[in-house]
Order: C-alpha cells, then sequence, then structure tokens
DNA sequence: AGCTTAAATTAACAACTGTTCATTTATAAT
DNA sequence: ATTATAAATGAACAGTTGTTAATTTAAGCT
C-alpha cells in the first residue's frame, strides 16, 4: 500500500482541484469552466490537472458525484413513528430542506444541478429518481399513515406528497436565485414555515 | 422607405436565422452553440449571419424576447368578474398554463429560460418579474375576492397565490424535463387538473 | 549516497471560437 | 442597360479550447 505514504501531497493538490472546479462549474457551469481557469485558480499549470484526472469530465463526474449525496432523508427513527406526529413532521421535513437552502455547499450543488439540467441527461435522471421520486416517497408514506391515523383529510396520498413537495421546491428555486445576486432573501426565508402552516391547514381534518 | 420592397429575401433569411438560433439555444443554450452551427443549418456561411445580426448576443437577445411575450393574461374580462367564478377561475387559469406547457414554442423557450437562468442576470430579473411577480399578482387579486365573497376561507391572499403558483410551475418542469428525453407525459398530463382539484377543497370555505 | 516514483513544467498540437474584410453574386430602381 | 444596394462568399485574424508529450523538479525509500 504505497497510497498512503506517497499521497501527502497528491490529495493535497487533487481535493484542491475538486473544491475549485466545484466553485467554477456551480458557477459557469461545465461548458464555460476552462482547464485552464481550474488549474489557474488552484495554482498549477493545466498539464498537471491531468495527472489527477482523466481528462475534464471526470472532474465534472467527481463533482456532480457530490449532487446527491446529501441523503435528506430523516432516516433517525422510523417514518411511522415520526409521521404520527402530523404537523410536526412537516416542520421537521421543511427544516431540512431549508437549511440544504442555506447551506453553501449544497447551494451550489443545487445551482450546478439547475444549471446543468438541461444539458446532461444523466443529471436529469438522478433529479427525478433521487431528488423527485426520493422526497415523493418519504412524503407519501407519511401522508398515508397520517390518513390512517385521521390526522389529515382522505386524498391520495401521492398527490398530497406533490402538492408540499412542489412548493418547497420553488421557495428553494426562489431563494438561489435571489442569493446568486447577492440579494435579500430575508422575506423569503420565512416561506418555508408559512407553507407548513398553509399546508397542515389545508390537510389537516 | 426602400425596406417594404428589398426586404422580400432579407426577412426571408433573417427569420430563419431566428429559428433556427431558436432551436439550438433552447437545446444546448448560448454558449455551447457556435455561429458556425446556426449558419450551417440555416444554408449560409457564418460571415453571412453579420448581415442579419451585429454579433452572436444580438441573435441571443432576439431570440430570448420571446421567452416572455405570452403575456399568460386572461385579461379578457376583469379578474373581479372571473375570480367570482372560484374553482372556474383557477381551472382556467391552470389550463392556460396546461396549454404553454405543451406548445412547442412555448416549451423551447421555458427550456432556453431553464438553462440559461443561472448565467444570465437579466434573464432572472425578468423570470422574477415577469414570470413570477406578474401571475403571483393576478392570483393574489382573485383569490382576495374569493375571501371577500367567502367562497374561500381567509387567509393571506400572496401566500395562497405562492401555494397555488409553485406547484404548477413544478409540473411544467417535471413535464419539459421529460419531454425533452422523449419520455411519456400521460401520467403527468392530468396533474395540473388534479392540482386544482386538490388545492380547491384545501381552501373553499 | 543513489534509485524510484509522483507531480509539476514548458511547449506544442489540432480543432474550434467569434468576428472582420475584400470580393463576388444577385436583386431592384432609374 | 446601368447603377445602387443588399446578401452571400472565401479567406483570414487572433484568441481559446481540451489534450498530449518530453522534460524537469521534488520527495520517500533502501
Amino acid at each position: 500500500m504505497p497510497e498512503n505514504t506517497t499521497n501527502k501531497k497528491t490529495t493535497g493538490t487533487k481535493q484542491k482541484i475538486l473544491k475549485v472546479s466545484s466553485a467554477l462549474f456551480s458557477e459557469y457551469g461545465f461548458k464555460a469552466t476552462s482547464v485552464r481557469k481550474i488549474a489557474s485558480e488552484v495554482g498549477i499549470r493545466e498539464s498537471a490537472l491531468y495527472n489527477h484526472f482523466k481528462n475534464k469530465e471526470e472532474i465534472f463526474l467527481c463533482v456532480a458525484k457530490e449532487i446527491f449525496t446529501t441523503p435528506f432523508s430523516q432516516n433517525d427513527g422510523d417514518i411511522k413513528e415520526s409521521a404520527l406526529k402530523g404537523k410536526a413532521f412537516l416542520q421537521k421535513f421543511a427544516m431540512q430542506y431549508k437549511l440544504l437552502t442555506f447551506d453553501k455547499n449544497n447551494e451550489n450543488m443545487f445551482r450546478l444541478l439547475m444549471i446543468e439540467l438541461f444539458q446532461n441527461r444523466e443529471l436529469r435522471e438522478q433529479f427525478m429518481n433521487e431528488f423527485h421520486n426520493e422526497n415523493i416517497k418519504i412524503l407519501s408514506e407519511a401522508f398515508f399513515i397520517m390518513m390512517q391515523n385521521s390526522l389529515i383529510r382522505s386524498a391520495d396520498p401521492m398527490m398530497v406528497a406533490y402538492e408540499f413537495l412542489s412548493t418547497l421546491f420553488y421557495i428553494r428555486l426562489q431563494i438561489t436565485l435571489l442569493r446568486f445576486d447577492g440579494g435579500s432573501t430575508t422575506n423569503l426565508s420565512t416561506q418555508f414555515e408559512k407553507h407548513v402552516e398553509f399546508f397542515w391547514e389545508s390537510i389537516r381534518v
């Protein structure tokens, strides 16, 4: 295992490349970010990049991999238990969503996702699966349980989940847009809570 | 006025350039669409483009201008009157939104908007103003009237408008994504109507 | 010390980018 | 038919792109 000994400086720059690339890709997108710009910000020549990555795309894939690594599943305790709390469950879910929205790294990854959404088929599929379906699954399970226990009115759980999630996404998109231009998000930051309030009033029995 | 007489062929190619550019920009975005690609699809050399447009950006601006030209305002008849119809108003609004979603030209413009959203500041502002605020304004007015007439439960009209609009947007985004890959949207196409149904049940008094 | 190996450098490549220019082609007006 | 004007062409520009190759630098191991 020579890796542990020799990787002292290697991993250093490799990590730096990823960090710099992450920032650049999430600001300008894949196409508009040149390998020379990356190298320059890392502090090396372009050719040195190729000691760490096969090509530009491999760098991108490494960065893009992080987009969906925050599992967002509040799997601490099973869903059944927490769903019984009704409104509190939704508040917790929305709060996690809000946290991701304002977390610097997640914000960048979300922006990168939006930028490349229509340019990268794989990202599109991942968006649908890991971003959308995953959340819909969790939420519809929770809503189903709430219905069983007569906490909320009867309806298609998936439908309710869709309604709840779509607004969260829209708020996030808007906040990310505003923050990208350095605008104030004080008005919107409470929108998550307001959404839960309104939504709970809409479904509670 | 020599324009009317001489523009026989001029407007022909100029229009064709815009048509081709519109298709290419909305598929690959501004940066990834080269003037040579545009010229090639039009059937002329790159240099000929510059007889019709100052530069690449002017072509883009001409195309991008169309993004927000569909006013989407159902200004036929004042809002007050149609808002009194309650659910029917929401149905009509959602139906117009659905129509735009499936209209080929609007679909392209929506895709272009999404692609360039984080690359073009002006587009971002227009998105906020003409896409978001405009709709919020119309909807909150309508909801306000509905509240006054006790058609729906009392709440912040802007808040209700936000909830209603965000889901419409999310459905549109999802449909546009699926259609981009040639996927089936049969499941989602009824989502607009379902949304109205659910939402009306949520707010009606 | 010398040897090995990874990381960085310099230099160059071929392809592509947006744009300009001088020139030719075609069209409409006199 | 001649002239004026608009449109298209071929060629070239200067700059950027991703990537490769040969070479030098630096560090760790025996």
